[in-house]
DNA sequence: AAATGCATTGTTGTGTACAACAACACGCGC
DNA sequence: GCGCGTGTTGTTGTACACAACAATGCATTT
């Protein structure tokens, strides 16, 4: 493949200023999704010119992604061994817990959005998708649905310093569910999180954002409570 | 010169596993500290040859160190244009400071690690240093002892994310003072910030690590509304 | 004189070859 | 049989040459 020539990338007239940067985002978005629903497991060492290959790149293109990867604390990358996921120990989930629950109650408190019908509608899909989910529970879809039911929530806050951050925290904690697959009650977690989902559409229709943060929070502190209680035993 | 053959690099013996990741994170601090201090003020245009010229590398190592700084939000690199020195405009700079309150607080609330000899010594020579500072006022030193300052109160707190979570905003907005610098009463805002340490270094004292974070709060709440009035007039 | 097209220049983005490094396996000595 | 040194192999790190791109200045045209 000759420099530059693409096929399919600049497929898109919207190249707001580069058709690199969108490459750049797709790469990056394709391989924080594969570490997030564990195809690639922490431990797991990645090689530069595979995924190069794999994408129909060189290996500095990628390298940028990597690096970016890197500096969200999602991969690691030393000399003469690989480029390795990432692992969370139990401390450092800990705090990391106990930092995403204030700043799920600050979703609500700074900058809260008016929701509109939009937003509305997003929720109700994931409320359907909820209810789906939880009679038919999958490992897989369980893990999408909570990345896209977070995803949704982040748009309740208009302060995005705050929704980068908790985007940051959370992807470095979420693979955490679907490593424990096996020792969680996978049916109990979907019940629960599509009622989550449930409270916290019935927040949003009345308007209360504050309520979404606190509902959201309790059901952080609760879910890492369950998840410390799965590993005990 | 020669591929990796230094002169100073691997000086010291603790290349604790690779004497490239020794280098890179000098690289960064190095340009961090002067980006925060203005030596590249935003809207600079810094050029990737030149400056790995001036460290003695390739454009390759300095370019991996430019693109931890873009993902930090300090740079904004375009091709064809330049790597160019983020702005911070005011709406982004209230949500920032916004969020930095809610974290200060959380600093003493989240993993309050025990003052011992080491970080009382410490407060007690940036309380010397305000005090000096404060008689007689220079705008770099106010920039670096703002900085210090910062980097004392994060070992209040033993949460490694909320640690680094604080820092990356700081390092965002910290250099909004120097910025202002002709316009703010520069005396004025040492002997505030030289006043906020003594109280810190009470607290400390004390032993009162929540009372450490509601102090810092009020100072961040107030500095920002001095800083919105010296811009208007 | 003003606007427009175009060449020039300087920048970041990309591809590629090689160096530095660490892990592994093999063979040698004990 | 076991320990150790060493060559081999695969990895990331680095340097360099070139492509893609945007801005600028200049000549040309209207």
């Amino acid at each position: 493949m000759t420099q530059g020539a693409s096929g399919d990338g600049p497929g898109r007239g919207e190249t707001y200023s580069g058709a690199a940067r969108e490459r750049f985002e797709r790469l990056y978005e394709t391989l924080r999704n594969r570490i997030c629903l564990l195809d690639y497991p922490p431990g797991h060492r990645l090689s530069e010119e595979a995924l190069a290959t794999e994408f129909g790149v060189s290996r500095t293109p990628l390298r940028r992604v990597l690096g970016w990867l890197e500096a969200q604390g999602l991969l690691r990358s030393v000399q003469g061994v690989g480029t390795i996921v990432t692992d969370v120990e139990i401390d450092a989930l800990s705090q990391i817990y106990q930092l995403r629950m204030e700043l799920a109650e600050l979703i609500g408190r700074l900058g809260p959005r008016e929701p509109d019908e939009t937003m509305l509608t997003l929720f109700r899909n994931l409320r359907d998708r909820g209810q789906q989910l939880a009679e038919s529970p999958d490992a897989r879809a369980f893990a999408q649905f909570n990345i896209d039911v977070f995803q949704a929530l982040m748009q309740v806050s208009n302060n995005k310093p705050l929704r980068e951050t908790s985007e940051r925290l959370f992807y470095l904690t979420s693979r955490i569910w679907l490593q424990s697959v096996p020792q969680i009650d996978l049916g109990q977690e979907a019940t629960i999180l599509a009622r989550e989902v449930e409270e916290l559409l019935t927040a949003i229709e009345i308007g209360d954002l504050a309520a979404v943060g606190l509902i959201r929070r309790a059901h952080i502190s609760m879910s890492f409570i369950r998840l410390i209680r799965y590993r005990d035993g």
